[in-house]
Parts: C-alpha cells; sequence; structure tokens
DNA sequence: TCTGCAATTTCTGTATACTAATTTAGCTGC
DNA sequence: GCAGCTAAATTAGTATACAGAAATTGCAGA
C-alpha cells in the first residue's frame, strides 16, 4: 500500500470528503496554492494530492489549468456503474463462498446505523452509511483488489448523485440491503447475486433520473440553456459557477 | 483525462514497457536521479512518473526508501486474477451486446499477427500481442473505465507472469483466442463468456506455475535504451550509466 | 575473520525560486 | 457599448537547494 506521507494523506482523504458531501460542488476551482495554503504545505506536495484525485475521477485536471472538482458526464456515470455492477456481483459471490456467521452481524450493524439515520433525517450520515455497507461487503470479499476498485467505484458515485440526481434521493434502499443479508445467511449465493443486481440497477435509476437515452441533466449544460437565451455569445465554456477565491 | 506534460507520459510509458517486457526484473531498485538522468528531467517529475506505476501496481514504493519494481506475491497474484476474470467476462458480455462484423476483422487481425510474431519466435512482439488481443476487447466494450481497468489488470498479469511463470513462456494459447471470435460472430455471448472465463483460467494456471531463475541487469544500460528517443532529441550529451548492483 | 559502531555516502521529503502559459483587467477605437 | 488588443495578475510546469533518513562503508576490538 502506498504511505508516502501523512500529510499528503490527510489532505487527500480532507478533500474526497469535502467533495463526496458535497461541501466543494463539481466544478469548483482548486487552485494549488489555495489548497497548500489551507492545509499548510507546499505545491510539490498539492500537486501529488491533486494527482491522487484526479487517478480517483474526483477531479478533472487539464494540462495548463486550474484543477477543479469533476463533473462526471452522463456517459461517464453509465460506465461507472456499469463496472461497479460487475464487480460488486463478484464481491457478493466471493462473500457468498466464504460465508461466517459473523459476516452477518457486521452487516447487520452497519444496517441499523443505516436505518436509524434514515430515521432522524440525518442525510449526509445517511448517505455515507449507505456507502460503508457496500464497501464493507467488499472487504469481506477478501480481495484487496476487489476492494480498491470498489471504494474508488462508490465514492464516484457519490459525485455523480450530486451531479445527476435530485436533491434529496437516497440512493440506497435499507430494504434491498436488508434482503442481500437474509439471501447470504440462507447460502443462497445466487439469489445474493440477483438481488445485488437489481438493487445496483435501483440505485442507477434513481441516480440518473433517466433511461439510457441522452438526456441534458449536466448543470452546465442547463446554465448554458438559460444563458443561451439573455446573451447567445457563451457557446463552449459556460460553467461559471460558484467558486471560492 | 491525465496529460499532465509529454515528458512524464514518455517516461511512463517507457518504463511500464521495460518493466513488462522484464527488461527490468521484479525488485530492480528505481532510484530517482538515475532515473531522472536517463530521461533527462529532475526528480521532481520522475516523482509523478513513480507515482504512477505505483498506483498501476507495477512498482513498490515505501515511505523513505527507494522505490523498486514490484514484486506480486501469490495473493496479489490470485486477487489480480480473479478481477480481471469478472471484469474481463462483463466486457465480452458488453462487446457480444453490441457485436459489428468489423469487430470480427479487428480481432482477426490481431490474432493473425499474433500467431506470425509466435511462428517466427519473437517473444517480444508475442508477448505484447496477446495482451494487445485483450485490452482491444476491452476498448470494443465501450466503456471507457471499464477499459482502463482492465488495461491495469492485463499489465499486472504480465508483471506476474514474470515473478511466477516460468522464465519464458507465452501466456495466452491462439486457440483459445480464435475460438472467442468464433463464439461472438456466431453471436454466443454467454458461450464467449464461458471461452473467456476458462480461458482466465488457463492463464492463471499456467502463470502460477513453474519456477524462476536470475538475471541480472544493469538498470543504466536498460534505461538508456529505452529513453533512447528521449535522450535523442535532448543535448548531446553522454550519458554517463550509473553503477547499479 | 567476524561483529558492531561510527563516519560517509546515497537517497528521499519538501520548500522555494524561476519560467512560461493562461486568465483577467484596462484600454482604445469603432 | 462592444470587439479586439495589450498589460498586469494568477497560476501551473519544472528545476534545484537543502534537510534528514537509510543504506553503505570502514575500522576497531574481540
Amino acid at each position: 500500500m502506498a504511505r508516502p506521507s501523512p500529510r499528503i494523506e490527510i489532505a487527500h482523504e480532507a478533500l474526497r470528503q469535502a467533495i463526496i458531501e458535497q461541501a466543494l460542488k463539481p466544478g469548483t476551482k482548486l487552485p494549488e496554492d489555495v489548497i497548500g495554503e489551507q492545509f499548510a504545505m507546499s505545491r510539490t506536495l498539492v500537486r501529488a494530492v491533486l494527482a491522487k484525485l484526479e487517478a480517483e475521477g474526483l477531479v478533472d485536471a487539464n494540462p495548463k489549468r486550474t484543477a477543479t472538482v469533476a463533473q462526471p458526464t452522463l456517459a461517464e456515470a453509465r460506465d461507472v456503474f456499469e463496472v461497479r455492477r460487475a464487480l460488486e456481483a463478484e464481491a457478493v459471490r466471493l462473500v457468498a463462498k466464504r460465508w461466517q456467521p459473523a459476516f452477518a452481524d457486521e452487516l447487520d450493524s452497519l444496517l441499523r446505523q443505516e436505518d436509524e439515520a434514515r430515521a432522524r433525517q440525518d442525510e449526509r450520515v445517511s448517505i455515507h452509511l449507505a456507502g460503508e455497507f457496500h464497501l464493507r461487503l467488499a472487504q469481506l470479499s477478501g480481495n484487496a483488489l476487489l476492494e480498491r476498485y470498489l471504494r474508488e467505484l462508490i465514492t464516484r458515485c457519490s459525485l455523480i448523485l450530486a451531479v445527476f440526481g435530485r436533491p434529496h434521493s437516497s440512493d440506497c434502499a435499507i430494504e434491498e440491503h436488508s434482503a442481500l443479508i437474509t439471501a447470504l445467511r440462507a447460502g443462497d449465493a445466487d439469489g445474493a447475486v440477483a438481488i445485488m443486481h437489481s438493487h445496483l440497477g435501483a440505485v442507477e435509476r434513481r441516480a440518473l433520473l433517466g433511461g439510457d437515452d441522452e438526456k441534458p441533466a449536466a448543470l452546465g449544460d442547463v446554465l448554458s440553456h438559460y444563458a443561451a437565451a439573455v446573451t447567445a455569445r457563451q457557446t463552449t465554456k459556460p460553467s461559471k459557477t460558484a467558486n471560492q477565491k
């Protein structure tokens, strides 16, 4: 595993959290020196952090311009969900294969927390725990690489939800997680895989709001539409949304 | 996509090639300044290159010690193959779904090249083309993320072969690739997936079977070869081949 | 000859300086 | 007022300097 320097890791984690919690909105500029100032580190280290975030698909970074919080396109979102479905099905398959009763307790515990958070309308915690459930499942697969990939995919899904999802959609239904545990506990591997498949299908549908047809849900597209009515000169780079300076 | 600087990309590609072609053996130390000298760049850039290679699992990098060409453990090798199997099955599924006759020509062409290289004992090209076939398949899936992941996995498999495989075994059997094309052409999606599954099972068995032998190589010599394209454009200064043990 | 410690040489970690490109702000003339 | 140009301010690209940790070497004592 990579542990180049704790400081890099700290900043990386902090920024990742800020992005997936939507404290930093997609499109927000991330100048190196501003970040460096915040975390009391030089641009050299900030650069490493941004490189990691870019590799994870959480920031867009073009050659000579300021990095920004990523704005996934609809096509990218589809790709992410497609790969996630395949890998998470595999994860369930592996978990079923090496199933132990203790696993059920683990997952049940997460489920209960999730339920409570949902009950008290704590959206931030709720969203976080929904991801946590899937991540824990990946860990239980016993395949470290699979876990790494799924962590990345689950994180990106959070970002996708921020761009395409409607404001108050919770991405995971508790009953679906519950059904999965039941199937696993019963030793029904194929059933569990099927449940995960349909569950992720449902998550994707909830997240993307539309079918597989092209849908102009991107913030930039919407804004450019409105901007076009006012001034018909900005055709290429319309997204000039909130950023802090 | 990331294109921070062509120079970084060039060095990255060169090192990756050197590693998967086993010109740099697993465990070989990769000091930043030696590499920087070879590619005529400062350690700052070398660092970025090494970070990328580490993220791909091609080099091991611990906090305060010199990076080395990765030496995958057996457990890691298993994980890589497991994930690769899952993703490559998905890729085949997708390719089958959007199948077009032109795809067959593409793949056939690669297969033919592969066959020729095999016939004339050109091992370097042969190994490269075997990977290329799988990579092309991933591209035809139309899912860019899946392609990225598979590129990484296929590359790592080459490295795994270097560590665990017998010295010069070719990892893919041509007939298996051929059978896959036949199934796809016939529109037999499930059959194609099954073939891919068993094919990768065979690849894994071949890869994880067998012993290893030792062969020393001077880092400077190897790199000067791979960096030739780069240094040619630089000032014609006598590149001193650093002593490596 | 072997072992352990100290001196020394290699390296990496990180900040900073300097350059070049990109964006922004001001102009100027239509 | 608006298009287009130029100057000024931001901001990324890259090299380099320097501090400090690891590896290596050399030497003394057993």
